[in-house]
DNA sequence: GAATAGGTTTCCTTGACAGGTATATTCCCT
DNA sequence: AGGGAATATACCTGTCAAGGAAACCTATTC
């Protein structure tokens, strides 16, 4: 524990985060929306080198945002659920605090209101 | 433009990422779950140098996470919901984009069913 | 079974960024 | 006005991660 919250919750954020930072990875992860490549295509659509790729392709799998298939020679990733869903939870939890502390000043401005 | 996507989105969700890829920050924006504090407070909390934390502060606040209330002496930072909208719209539309593929499957399938 | 195509890993260099310490700034109090 | 509290900034240093070039794997084709 570096501090008053659970770690795990915290680490595999921060992987997430970290991997989604690199304007390239993001790039790729855009990419892949449009549905599974192989790497030398990414590369090439993103203008970037191919060892340069693999190793973006690699950060982001292990992280969680990519999932790989190998075809052969060739390897075809494709975005991957699952740390995508934790980081909607994560961000919508927010939402969340929010509605709740406007719930909790409704409900004292209609008391205020009601003279209590 | 570094690619084929409209830059200034991908710049805005990476300097959110940016932010958020380190740890003692993202420990900040838990923190300032429980309410807004004061500098020292979540220097305090975290165990962290007062210097150290007001950089942080300052990258969290630049990227739209956190908004400052001067009180005479003393900056109180909060939450501030904006970019954390934005980023559960973004992975959210994952989601969306899945469920798609998902629906023109079941078309597909029932097609197929159907003979067709 | 060489040559080749598609990917990965290694090594090196360089730039960005986090932490520490010291210094500045602003406000309050007396 | 002077002193102290709360915060911000400057400067320096060390670390880490990204990019480039080359070497390495592995499957394919002739």
């Amino acid at each position: 524990m570096t501090g008053i919250f659970p770690d795990g919750y915290i680490l595999g954020m921060k992987t997430i985060f970290q991997a989604l930072a690199e304007p390239n990875r993001l790039q790729i992860v855009e990419l892949l929306r449009t549905g599974p490549l192989g790497v030398g295509e990414i590369a090439e659509r993103l203008s970037m080198s191919q060892p340069q790729t693999s190793k973006h392709l690699k950060v982001l799998s292990e992280a969680g945002l990519l999932q790989m298939e190998a075809a052969a020679n060739r390897r075809i990733y494709r975005l991957s659920a699952g740390s995508f869903q934790e980081l909607e939870a994560w961000a919508s939890s927010f939402r969340r605090d929010w509605e709740q502390r406007m719930d909790r000043l409704d409900d004292y401005l209609s008391r205020l209101q009601d003279g209590k």
